[in-house]
DNA sequence: CTTTTTTAGTTAGCCACCTAACTATCTGCT
DNA sequence: AGCAGATAGTTAGGTGGCTAACTAAAAAAG
């Protein structure tokens, strides 16, 4: 549960009244900025508890998927094919910059990680300052193991939507993330006005 | 930053590639689930970014919000309007309710936030369990400089979208945070399947 | 009127996130 | 060759989430 937000989203009509005293407050991009947390957030709670089941968290599946992903490649790597990343983390360094966190986070992650006999950290033989993190066997069954049930959670959760329904929301959702990077990538402009 | 997730979503290729070894993979439920986390974090970390630039973190500042809430509903309580929300969240107790967090984190915020000058803690004179939590001041002033800015990120967000397209993504939304629900009140049926 | 149970809040300890500072190594410049 | 700067990883310290165990007070049971 990352975010802590208010439970019961007010109603569109707080919002209205808002809107007189706060001539800023868009009511409609209001509504749907807290929709889309709450959402985000029940929906990660969601498939963190399952997680939680088999005591693993977010963060740390999230390297595991990660690393798992890179052995996937390897080992069906035979023919030239499966273009679907370019390499595969296996470093600290990248896999903090694909899961978007900090390396000092990753270091974290892969002490606990290593702890529960998940993942070896190695020595890379030709730069002594890299390390080369692999996963264990264990950790290939644990996640082929975990992976259907997370998969049946995500099916659950968009059951309610048709197909149609699934590509509008991804492609509403592809323009907000749009404008979130255009609004990270511009530090300026935050309380001043456009 | 509170999820850690996957920075470059898969294509949607890979996901077909996935549901071949994976029979419980549905793609689209599988890309809609991971947009809306991806959006929601991004989104997220936006307001945060601009939270921190006031020096306060998205935790604290929903406890002034809801706080905050209770004030204006009490000093505009002159006639009887304002059916907002029932009564304001005034204890501990409540505060962590309507925030959706432990009782435990809510000791810590507002240790905080007293720490920071921006509530008290005043004892109830007829439970001496309870306290009564109040902004100050300082706080009063806090927000009230706050909230345009904040709004303002929330307007840019959500300005790629049309009218209609807010409502469509509010109701999607709405559709899957039922669903979240009833998952989590059903806490069977987790792995096995349905 | 005691005793038990419930409730409000805190404390203690874990995890995962952050930034900043540090060590070790490599790279590049002169 | 030798030193400045870049880079990989860790460490240290802070915050905000959690659960579980605790204290104090109120409510319920006898």
């Amino acid at each position: 549960m990352p975010l802590l937000l208010l439970k019961d989203l007010p109603r569109y009509e707080c919002l209205l009244e808002g809107a007189k005293v706060f001539p800023e407050l868009d009511p409609s991009a209001c509504e749907a900025y807290l929709h889309l947390l709450r959402a985000g957030d029940e929906v990660f709670s969601v498939t963190e508890r399952n997680l939680a089941e088999h005591t693993i968290s977010q963060g740390r599946f999230s390297v595991l998927m990660l690393l798992w992903n890179s052995t996937q490649r390897r080992t069906s790597a035979g023919e030239a094919v499966e273009p679907c990343r370019p390499a595969g983390p296996r470093t600290p360094a990248e896999l903090a910059d694909a899961a978007g966190v900090t390396r000092a986070t990753m270091t974290g992650l892969i002490d606990t990680l290593e702890r529960d006999g998940l993942v070896r950290r190695e020595p890379d033989p030709d730069d002594r300052r890299m390390m080369s993190v692999r996963l264990t066997p264990k950790a290939e069954d644990f996640v082929a193991a975990l992976l259907p049930a997370h998969f049946r959670i995500m099916a659950r959760l968009m059951a309610p939507l048709s197909e149609t329904e699934r590509k509008t929301l991804v492609s509403l959702l592809t323009k907000i993330l749009q404008s979130a990077n255009e609004l990270t990538s511009t530090p300026p402009a935050l309380s001043a006005s456009s």
